[in-house]
DNA sequence: CCTACCGATCGGTAGG
DNA sequence: CCTACCGATCGGTAGG
């Protein structure tokens, strides 16, 4: 277990970003989570910007992994258009439910990183957005999916996707699979011909 | 015109806060950007949390507002539980697409809100997703929409329709009218049976 | 990982 | 609506 405290410190700081926002937690709120003097978190990370990037970044990869791991089943299985966007919302749908406070975190408060920070995040994001859009479009092409623009449709499908975040229990009576079951079925009626 | 100073502050903090946060923006910075210094603020405003109730309680009422006025018109058309939900979707995204700093203060920032004002918002944004939801169980008692968690629906649409505030232009090549009739359609094709 | 401390900025008040 | 100012808190550093 290598690297456990700057671990810790980034999970404790995802659940404080997540219930209070990035901007109204202060160092010393991540350090009283961990029973430390707010300086002695600067023997971890050098800022907290630094922190924050490192969730996110996390996050990033996280999601993109997803992403990757559902189309390579999709094409493994050689499945239609129409089960592979259910694949992709299915596995998106399930990592907001599991980590919410990641998918939260990612979602919202990266305008709080800086220049370079900030714009490759947002391109990581575009790159995923547009990797959907360009299932949809397929999806549109073969005739399984209804003709609509394919960047609303994608843009509708990811806000209610990382929505979930917003108030999914992962300990409540409805499971993260369950869940994602659900908004796939909802995205693919919302979609198929 | 009275009390236009009062409103050109909630309207420049609307913009501030959607932009960086209620909690990244100082009571100077709602300042500066109506050529006043930070002090001059409080001869309108009795604190910052004080602007930000005001957006918030305002939006709030915006979307009850809506509601009622679709509900209204659907009961006066006496139109089935598909249209109606139609209707409610369209006039959500409408108000989102229209005003999208409003819409986007009232979605993420009602937590930094103390105790009683917080609570008052809450149980009138539950108040809300409650009437959406029973007019989708309506549709599914009447067999119009498929049998799914209305909860779940309720959420899923929700999602989507208040994400609209974080990339819609209302200057872009899209009117906020085309736009609520695309979410319209998704939201009933993803509903309907 | 702690104590001691820094300059900057915060929300807000006094008094005009 | 301004100037002048307040105590509190912020992110971060020095030195051990």
């Amino acid at each position: 277990m290598i690297e456990t405290r700057r671990r810790q410190i980034e999970v404790a700081a995802s659940e404080l970003f997540r219930s209070q926002g990035y901007a109204a937690t202060s160092v010393r709120d991540i350090a009283r989570a961990l029973d430390l003097q707010g300086a002695s978190l600067y023997s971890h990370v050098a800022s907290k910007e630094d922190v924050l990037f490192a969730i996110v970044d996390r996050a990033a990869s996280r999601f993109e992994d997803a992403l990757r791991a559902a189309e390579a089943a999709a094409d493994a299985n050689a499945v239609g258009p129409l089960e592979r966007l259910a694949s992709i919302v299915r596995a998106h749908a399930t990592l907001v439910a599991r980590e919410p406070e990641l998918a939260s975190v990612f979602a919202t408060e990266w305008r709080h990183l800086g220049g370079e920070r900030r714009s490759s995040i947002l391109a990581r994001r575009d790159a995923y957005e547009g990797r959907l859009r360009a299932v949809i479009a397929d999806g549109m092409a073969t005739g399984d999916l209804a003709m609509t623009d394919p960047a609303i449709a994608a843009a509708f499908l990811l806000s209610a996707l990382n929505g979930i975040a917003g108030w999914f229990r992962p300990d409540g009576r409805l499971s993260a699979e369950d869940l994602a079951d659900r908004y796939a079925d909802l995205a693919v009626r919302a979609l198929a011909t």
